[in-house]
DNA sequence: TATGAATGAGCATTCATTCAT
DNA sequence: AATGAATGAATGCTCATTCAT
C-alpha cells in the first residue's frame, strides 16, 4: 500500500525531529496527513511504524550512493564513492540520525537489530565488490577483512559527523575519511598484506 | 554523596539490560536497593539520573585503558592501546552498548550532547598525546587530523562490534583496527602526509 | 432481507467463542463472509446486532424442544420434555452460552430485556399448557405458580451446567432436574396444592 | 491493603449501575475517591479489578444467611433459610446483579471460573450440612444430588427475579421457592429416595 | 534523610462508525 | 447492495513526580 510508505516516511521525519522517544504516533499521523486511526490502520502498532521508519531510511541509504563505475581503478574516486555513504548533506545527515537513533533501540530489539544486520551485509558485499575491482586485490574471499575496515572507517566518521554536525562538515569528513582509507587502498593496491 | 554514585550505576546497569527506552526509574531504584523517592531526593528528575549514568560510563571508559608508557614507539603495542577502548570484553560490551544507547538521546539533547562533546575532547587529547610519540610525526597541531582518524576508526569497528557481538569477539575487532591502523601509523611513521 | 439472519447467525457464533465482550462487528462480518459495511449496512449498529443475535438464539431455543403430544400424562415424559430445553449436547449448550451471556446485558439495555421478557412469556405459557395436561390439575390461572416453579428449575440446572460444563454431562442434568421436577409434579398430580 | 477492597467495594457498585460493559476504571477510581493512578497502583489492571469486585460479591453472598441454627428441623424454617440467598432486597439484588453480571465473562475468563467454582462449592457445603439435619435424611454422600436440586432451584428463581425485579417482589420469590423446595424436602423427609 | 503511597498527564490502542466508490 | 479505507472518540495503562510521614 503506497500509504505505508507515506506514514513510514512521516515517522522517519518526526523521528529525525524529536528522537525516537519523542515520537509519538500523533505526530507520525499529523506529519502524514492521516488520524491515528489511520496510521493502525496499516500497521499492527507502533513498533511496526518504527520498523518501518528503518526499514525506510535503510532503502534510502541504499539508493543513495552512486553506482560502482567500470572504470579502472583509482583511489581517489574509489574514496568518493565510500564518502557517499557520509552525513555529507542536510538530506543524509537526517538519514543518519534516524539511522543512529535505532542503533540504541537494536540492542534489546530483535525486529530492529534483524533489520540492521541485513542491511550491513548488503553495505559488505558492496564495498567487497569495490574493492575487488582493484589490480592485484586479493580473493574475493580475503576482502572481507577490508571491507569491514571500510564500513567500520564509514561508520566512525559518520557517527561522529552526526553527532556534532556543526563541527564536522562535509569537507572534515572527506579528509578524515580519505586519511583512513588511502593507506589502507594503497597498501591493498601494492599487494602488500599482513594482518 | 556517595548513594549518587550507587544510583548513577544502578541506572548504568538498566540501561544496559533494558535499554534507554526501558529503564524506568523504579527499575533504577530497585537495583541500587533504594527507594524511588530517594532516587528523586538526590537527582532533579529522570534527566539528571539519566545525565549521570552517561557521566559514570565516560568514567569508566577513561579509566580502562592502559595509560601511555613512555616505551619507544612501536606500531603494534600503539594499535594495542587503541584497542583497549574496544568492547572485548563482557565489562567493555556493557560500557559501549550504554554509550551507544545515549547516541540517540544526545542528538535532541544538549545536556547529553554536552558531555559527549567532552568526553571527545579527552579522548582525541590522549589520541593525540600518543601519537606525537611516533619518531618523525608532525606537530601536535597537525596531528588532529590523525587522531580523528584513528578515533572514527575505534568507533567504527565498537560500534559494530557492540550491535553484533555475537560475529565480532575480540580477535575479529583486534583484526579489524589493525587492518585500517597499521597503514595509516606506517605513513605517518614514514613522514609521508599526503592528506 | 436473508442477510440479516445470516449476519444474527454470525454474531451468535462469535458470541458463543469470545463472549459478548470479545465480539468484534469485524469478526462477525468475517464470520459471515461478508465486509464490515455490509453488516452496518442491515443493522442500525453494534446494538442492534447484538439485539438480533439474541433473537435468533430465542428463536433456536423455542424451536428445540419436541412439541407437547397429546398422550396421557406421565410424569417422567413430561419431565424429559423439559430438559429438552436443557444445555445437553453441544449445540445446546452454545444457545445456552449466549443466552446467558445475554442476562448481563439486559439488566442494563431495556432492548434486549424486552426480548428477554417475551421470551419468558412464551416458555412460561408451553409450560403452563403442558402442567395443564396433568389430571386433576388446577385451573390455568393456578398454574402460573407450578410453571415459575418449572422454568426456575430449567434455568437453575441449566445455568449450573452452562457454566461448568466438564462437570455437568447431560445424565446430571436430567437427573437433578428429575429430583426437582418428581415431587412437585406428584405433589401436583396428587392434588396437594398446600403452597 | 485496605484500599484494595475500597476499591473492589467502587467496583461492584460501579458494575452494579453500570453493567460490567459500562464499567469504566476511570468510574471505579471516582467512586472510591481515587484517582486512576491508585486503581492500577493496587491492582495489575482491569481484570485484576474485575476479579477482586466478583470475589467482594462472593464474599458478601456467603456473609448474608443466617447461619444454620440447632433447632429441630423443619420445612418451613429450612426453606426460609434458603430464601436468604434470593434476591429479596435492595442490597441483594444489588449483589445478584453483579453475580450475574459476571457469569458471562467466567465462561471466556479462566480466572473468573475459578472463583465461581469456589463459591458454588462453598455453597453445595453448606446446602448439604443443612439437608443433613433432617430426620431421616440419606447419608452425606446421597445428599450432593439433593444439595444441587436446591441451589439450583435458588439460581433459577434468583436469576428471573434478578433480571425482572419489578414482576418479582420478596414474596413471588419465597412463594416459588418453597413451591419447588416443599415437595423436595417432604419426600426427603419421608426417606423417600427414588431418583 | 528517606519512604512509598498516591497522583494525573500523556500515551498507544481499540473499534464502532462513516462515506466515497 | 456492497465495499473497506479512514475516522476519531473513548479507554486502559504507564510512569515520572509529588508529598505527608
Amino acid at each position: 500500500m503506497e500509504q505505508r510508505r507515506t506514514i513510514a516516511a512521516a515517522a522517519v521525519a518526526v523521528i529525525d525531529k524529536a528522537g525516537i522517544d519523542g515520537a509519538r504516533l500523533r505526530d507520525v499521523a499529523a506529519a502524514a496527513n492521516v488520524t491515528t486511526g489511520a496510521v493502525t490502520h496499516y500497521f499492527d502498532g507502533k513498533d511496526a511504524v518504527l520498523e518501518a521508519a528503518l526499514a525506510e531510511v535503510v532503502r534510502r541509504m541504499l539508493e543513495r550512493p552512486a553506482p560502482a563505475t567500470n572504470a579502472p581503478f583509482d583511489s581517489a574516486s574509489c574514496i568518493e564513492l565510500f564518502c557517499g555513504y557520509l552525513p555529507l548533506d542536510a538530506q543524509g545527515l537526517g538519514e543518519w540520525r534516524v539511522w543512529l537513533a535505532f542503533w540504541g533501540r537494536a540492542m534489546t530489539d530483535e525486529r530492529l537489530a534483524a533489520v540492521h544486520r541485513r542491511y550491513y551485509e548488503e553495505i559488505v558485499e558492496r564495498i567487497t565488490h569495490r574493492l575487488s575491482t582493484i589490480p592485484g586485490a586479493p580473493a574475493q574471499q580475503e576482502l572481507g577483512i577490508y571491507a569491514d575496515s571500510v564500513l567500520s572507517a564509514i561508520d566512525g566518521v559518520g557517527t561522529r559527523a552526526t553527532l556534532e554536525p556543526q563541527s564536522w562538515p562535509a569537507e572534515r569528513q572527506r579528509r578524515t575519511l580519505s586519511a583512513l582509507l588511502l593507506p589502507l587502498l594503497t597498501t591493498l593496491a601494492n599487494g602488500t598484506r599482513e594482518v
